[in-house]
DNA sequence: TCCATATTTAACCATATGGTTAAATATGGA
DNA sequence: TCCATATTTAACCATATGGTTAAATATGGA
């Protein structure tokens, strides 16, 4: 059930699917909304949806006939501890670290 | 020269290549050294050197015979900082991301 | 009941990935 | 000069990946 590094990190490398994460960090999105900003096929979004599920990074709830998808930040900490772990403490200097703090703070007040 | 995000969680997403990274953690290494634990040949060692140098987690100079492979720290930078600013903030508690700030503003300011 | 909407499944395709073995290349040292 | 050592390159292979279109499925609502 739990998720592999493998899983995990494969499932980051691709950007639509980074995008996906973003857009879900706002709000849960039935699938066809998850689609919309993109130039492909529902189908593709839907196997992009499954990669992101079999990751752990969200989970899917089917209600009428919409399938909501909602964002499973806990899918990440793998990852996250992984590479903190790997020493990555030093490599954040200030001017990044001001920056992802900004990032958040978008994040968090975009509406 | 700037590896992309997909260049990078993809090189991540191989067990042999970050398992390559936590050895070189210790020390620079020689390709065949590197090759030396793992049940595998070593041209399979040689190209996954080569994508975790296109995503620029590692470095290689060639002395002589033998090229050293050499950890590149920044080279997760990126990484890292996506996942912070995705919201991962919750997994550094508050204490210790004062501890880093404080530790980089002395080693900003002594220099 | 019957159509529209939401989504997945199936079949397919081109390219990428991760491995192999054999041969090529370059350097070091007797 | 000539062999051993270190490594890469070439050619190949099976499977994975990321996309497509067409058809199937399930639910909602008039």
């Amino acid at each position: 059930m739990h998720a592999t590094l493998d899983e995990l990190f494969s499932a980051l490398s691709d950007t639509t699917r980074r995008k996906i994460l973003i857009m879900l960090l706002e709000d849960d999105m039935a699938v066809t909304d998850v689609a919309d900003p993109f130039d492909m096929s529902l189908p593709a979004i839907s196997k992009h949806l499954n990669i992101l599920s079999n990751a752990g990074l969200i989970t899917q709830e089917k209600r009428g006939r919409v399938n909501w998808c909602k964002l499973e930040p806990d899918g990440l900490r793998d990852a996250s501890v992984w590479m903190l772990g790997f020493g990555q403490f030093d490599i954040l200097d200030i001017e990044s670290l001001e920056k992802l703090i900004e990032t958040h703070i978008d994040l968090t007040q975009t509406t």
